[in-house]
DNA sequence: TCCAATGATAAACAGCTGTTTCAAACATGC
DNA sequence: GCATGTTTGAAACAGCTGTTTATCATTGGA
């Protein structure tokens, strides 16, 4: 065995540069070189460029579902039959997130990867975490419909995809974003802090007033 | 002259294919080919793969910046020294981004190549466009801090963020969240419905109440 | 101790990338 | 008509891409 494992090696290389730089911009040889590794070790432990890439978020997404299923199943308990509240919810959520990559102190990149998996055209990614990984969000949806009765199912799913467009949008830009807010108001600001910030925001989106279907006579495009 | 321009077909069909696949996935050879356009007039024309990106974005923020600009010249016209509402500054913005792709029915392929512009690497990209255009979203921003004079600085400045990631993710990833919106729940939504469905959540966001800051015994990330 | 399996290494592979070159075609002004 | 500047065309360029091969080293078990 080498110094550390030639496997974690490369993971831990390619997930740093591949949320610095995208997945198609950053070379093979450049993970291994930076890792100090033969290039063939990538196809030889993974198999190819691809099986890589989902291995990265494997490492990431595994433990989360498995502490957010664990975090959702305690909730539950604790309630009982009775409806768990939206901030709870949201709470549990955020907690989950942040713990996961606290293990290996980089959130920043956790997120940056998340942003990439759905921004990317990468197609075999958002098939592969949607296949692997769905299950959770399917029943954290359900458990937030629960929690807000008065909303349509589709004006609800809409509303999450909102909420999921602003956390990952803020966490995967933030360094760019914390430089400009640094220069303009001085105001440095940390991770625990922006989801402090975030929170209240994602509530009252959530629960904003809805308004009237647009009348049929505007035309469309 | 062809029978549409050479510099146009090309620019018709670049910004397709990079909204489709990203910047560094699409080749000059696959614009070039589906374009039916010899390869090296897109170095000819455009000088380099990079000026072509950005020429790409330059057809569409140009007419939206003058027009953008035009509106809020007519709502600060309108209002005189009073203080523009919130909702009226909002409403001009998606106005004036509606407005601009109606011309060219693409609505769709302008927000996805926003939402590119910010998620793939591409730096040069971001500095672009913020040397080019930073202006309006400077001016659009004062006028929001003057509508929002309860805001803190530095959390309207992220509230702004967080509604602009709202915006970007959902408007960019239109097509996915679509086919599962319809697929779910049978609601075939068009653009113009889905900013029907932002606008109250938006507003809602940045009225949110503040929470106070964190304790300070809280460890940092 | 020998064998087999596993892992690491360097070299080569075919294919694609953005860009350049230079000759041909074209249009335009005189 | 000729000469001018502009636009196309096919081919080649050097460089990088992911992947494969074949060789070598190292290990653990019989």
């Amino acid at each position: 065995m080498a110094q550390t494992d030639t496997v974690t090696r490369i993971l831990d290389t390619a997930e740093v540069l591949f949320a610095e730089r995208g997945f198609a911009e950053t070379s093979l040889r450049t993970i291994t070189s930076k890792a100090k590794v033969n290039l063939a070790a990538v196809n030889y432990h993974f198999g190819s460029k691809k099986s890589l890439i989902q291995a990265v978020f494997s490492r990431y997404l595994d433990p989360f579902t498995e502490r957010f299923h664990r975090a959702l199943d305690e909730l539950q308990a604790h309630y009982g039959d009775a409806v768990i509240p939206l901030e709870a919810l949201l709470e549990t959520m955020a907690r989950s997130v942040l713990e996961v990559p606290a293990e290996r102190n980089s959130l920043k990149v956790f997120m940056r990867l998340l942003g990439l998996a759905y921004s990317q055209a990468q197609g075999h990614l958002r098939r592969y975490i949607q296949e692997e990984y769905g299950s959770v969000f399917t029943r954290f949806t359900e458990l937030v419909r629960q929690a807000t009765p008065e909303l349509p199912d589709a004006e609800r799913f809409w509303r999450l995809h909102f909420m999921l467009g602003t956390v990952i949008f803020t966490l995967s830009g933030l360094d760019a974003l914390r430089d400009i807010a640094e220069k303009d108001y001085g105001d440095h600001v940390t991770v625990r802090e922006l989801i402090r910030r975030l929170r209240p925001v994602v509530v009252a989106a959530m629960q904003a007033p809805m308004t009237a279907p647009a009348p049929q006579s505007v035309q469309e495009a």
